[in-house]
DNA sequence: ATCCATGCAAACCCTTTGCAGTCCA
DNA sequence: TGGACTGCAAAGGGTTTGCATGGAT
């Protein structure tokens, strides 16, 4: 699961019209943890945040996962944490950016650790793994809308399920 | 609130190299209320539902609406209709294919009424307008991930949050 | 007449809030 | 020490369900 993949497929006949804009780039979704819980955890500090051992603890176990969460699976996966706690502190890390809020199928919404600049993602349907898609290639279409029908684009968000390589090699 | 969009601009320079793939069209979300409404309960009554009270009631109210709605806003709209049935009816109509779900910017569900062939939706934040997106342009990204990651592409959602041209003049 | 569909109310799930006590800075 | 943070439990909202009644075919 630490691979990552860098997408440049078949747009090579696109490329001279717009030799500026890269093609989308799509890598799964793990790191090392150590470093990033140490890199999160510094972020907060950096807010003013308080370091308290729920918030290490919630922080420590999320970004070990190496998929999509819900507030249940840390509730479950953190219980000397209260529910509530879990709660205010996915919406904190949420509202600083380092966790970002996606919804699955259902619109349920699941959780996944941040990573810089990405916009959207691809969620396996059978083990949650999440695949970052950078350069998602709708913004032209974002400008073509506002430009046919004077609406204002203020946002936009993409949610794409897949079963990921691992889940198709095993069998969907 | 009765124009139909086409769009197809500036994409011009993409077309000689897939001519066969029309350019992304828009159009906003309202019809003819009655003939609608007479379409919708034909298709019920052609999976042999009953065209009960509460449920010509309901597809008149929201073939009435001219913007996205709640649950809850089609309780109020017809008072006359238990809670339940008006939650049961939304996923009927769901499960139909004639009413499909999309999401606020908070991933609570909103509803409209389908139009064919349509997959995503630019909602107006202020009116609560929906434009249909046709052609939405992100099939060949979705190739792509599949051919880089070897991921299989299930299914994906779009959403575009916006402020419709006659919110943009009204001053946003 | 037969079931499907409805209404009511309770249950349910997930999330938020109030408040007293806790602990980091 | 003070104020941010926590836990508990209760409240909240949105949606679903059980069950007896009602209505469409």
């Amino acid at each position: 699961l630490h691979r990552r993949l860098l997408y440049s497929a078949s747009m090579a006949d696109h490329e001279h019209e717009h030799p500026t804009q890269p093609t989308e780039s799509v890598h799964d979704h793990h790191q090392d943890g150590p470093e990033v819980a140490t890199a999160v955890l510094n972020t907060l500090d950096a807010q003013g945040l308080r370091m308290t051992g729920p918030r290490k603890a919630l922080v420590a176990a999320l970004v070990d996962k190496r998929a999509a969460f819900t507030a249940e699976d840390m509730v479950q996966a953190v219980p000397e944490v209260g529910r509530a706690t879990v709660f205010r502190t996915i919406k904190l890390l949420v509202d600083s950016g380092l966790v970002c809020r996606l919804s699955q199928v259902d619109g349920r919404p699941l959780y996944s650790l941040s990573h810089q600049g990405h916009h959207h993602h691809a969620l396996c349907q059978r083990c949650g793994a999440v695949l970052d898609i950078y350069r998602c290639g709708i913004d032209t279409m974002l400008e073509n809308i506002e430009l046919s029908t004077g609406a204002r684009v203020l946002g936009h968000r993409l949610e794409v399920f897949v079963l990921c390589a691992n889940c198709v090699a095993a069998g969907g």
